[in-house]
DNA sequence: TCCTAAGCGGACCGCGCGGTCAACTTGCTA
DNA sequence: TAGCAAGTTGACCGCGCGGTCCGCTTAGGA
């Protein structure tokens, strides 16, 4: 599908700085961050940008297809991990922690783009429900939890903390630490049914 | 402070209907509705929304007012509930559900616009303060809980949901469940503390 | 009924956006 | 080291935005 001839050396340099500038720049301005801006904070002109993504949206499903990548390595590493509940403690942290500098809202609106990104997010949904479902089994967290609960979930806290001016980096974990004590098995209220 | 004569008949209803209009434009479209879309919406010409409102934020400052004050106002009445527990979770339904209609991160925007907005804003926290120290007497949720906690965490099931692509209208509710579950003294685990 | 000020509306402005292009530079290969 | 394709660049384009302005309409008191 790629076989394209290896970049030349100075484009995969660019290619890499454009990469990480536009990662940080969507980190702090969202979807908002100018093409511009982002070419500026990578020392690269602006057309340079367009000639390694075709559009501003394929750029950003870039960006977001490494952080899922990531993502999913790392709930097929904890699948392993001794304890069960800890390990989706573990990951939901980890990806909480993660958003910080890169928001997974950018999921919604970055589908259709990207065939392959849309693969990797499979890949990312079967993971956590495999680690949803050992939690489950461990008892660790209540039966009626999904994985798609726990990816929807594990946004929330970066979301609510958005709303705080001057919020402490770590205030993240004060409301993560209040959603995980929901998935608890322990006073678990049955959960109302949706059409 | 506002001595001014009141608004001719006409005037009037243009400013309703535009309030009515900017409400549903910023339900549908987020920040991004366009002042020139309201002004079609509400059947009026752009040059009248700015004789009403001399800024898109001073407008939408106003509609957020509006749903500010709404929520202040039942806040108080379940101040007098029979059951302070079943009280603060019918708080939270409402206004999660309300934000369906206008999402409530505007508030996050529309800072330092107005005054009156800012006043109304602390009635609210004070309010909802009461209603969760009324649970936490009654043992209804846990006691390191905070009315802001409160606030943002009722936030969360909206904006969750809309990961979702044609979630179901009432899909928010299991994630309110979930989240006010995390709430209740039975099975918390200590939260981490913040810098 | 008439006069006037309050209200209205849409053409218009400047700006910054995503995206294009043709002239220029440079890494690679033979 | 010569030549060329690959890569770079920033001026430029069209567009839609928030906001302005002035000629027109109309509510309503005298």
């Amino acid at each position: 599908m790629t076989p394209d001839r290896p970049l030349r050396a100075d484009a995969a340099r660019n290619r890499y700085a454009l990469l990480k500038a536009a990662s940080e720049e969507f980190a702090e301005h969202g979807l908002d961050a100018s093409v511009a801006d982002i070419a500026r904070r990578a020392g690269i002109g602006k057309g340079t940008v367009f000639r390694h993504f075709p559009t501003k949206d394929v750029l950003l499903a870039a960006v977001v297809l490494d952080r899922i990548d990531g993502l999913a390595l790392l709930a097929r590493e904890l699948l392993t991990a001794a304890d069960p509940g800890a390990a989706l403690l573990e990951f939901m942290e980890s990806a909480a922690g993660r958003q910080r500098q890169l928001d997974l809202s950018f999921l919604r609106d970055a589908g259709g783009v990207n065939d392959l990104l849309d693969d990797t997010r499979s890949e990312l949904f079967t993971a956590i429900t495999a680690l949803v479902d050992r939690a489950k089994g461990a008892g660790a967290i209540r039966p009626d939890i999904t994985g798609m609960d726990v990816i929807l979930l594990m946004c929330a806290p970066n979301y609510v903390v958005s709303f705080v001016p001057d919020a402490p980096s770590d205030l993240w974990r004060r409301y993560l630490g209040i959603i995980f004590d929901g998935l608890r098995p322990e006073g678990a209220r049955p959960l109302p049914s949706v059409s």
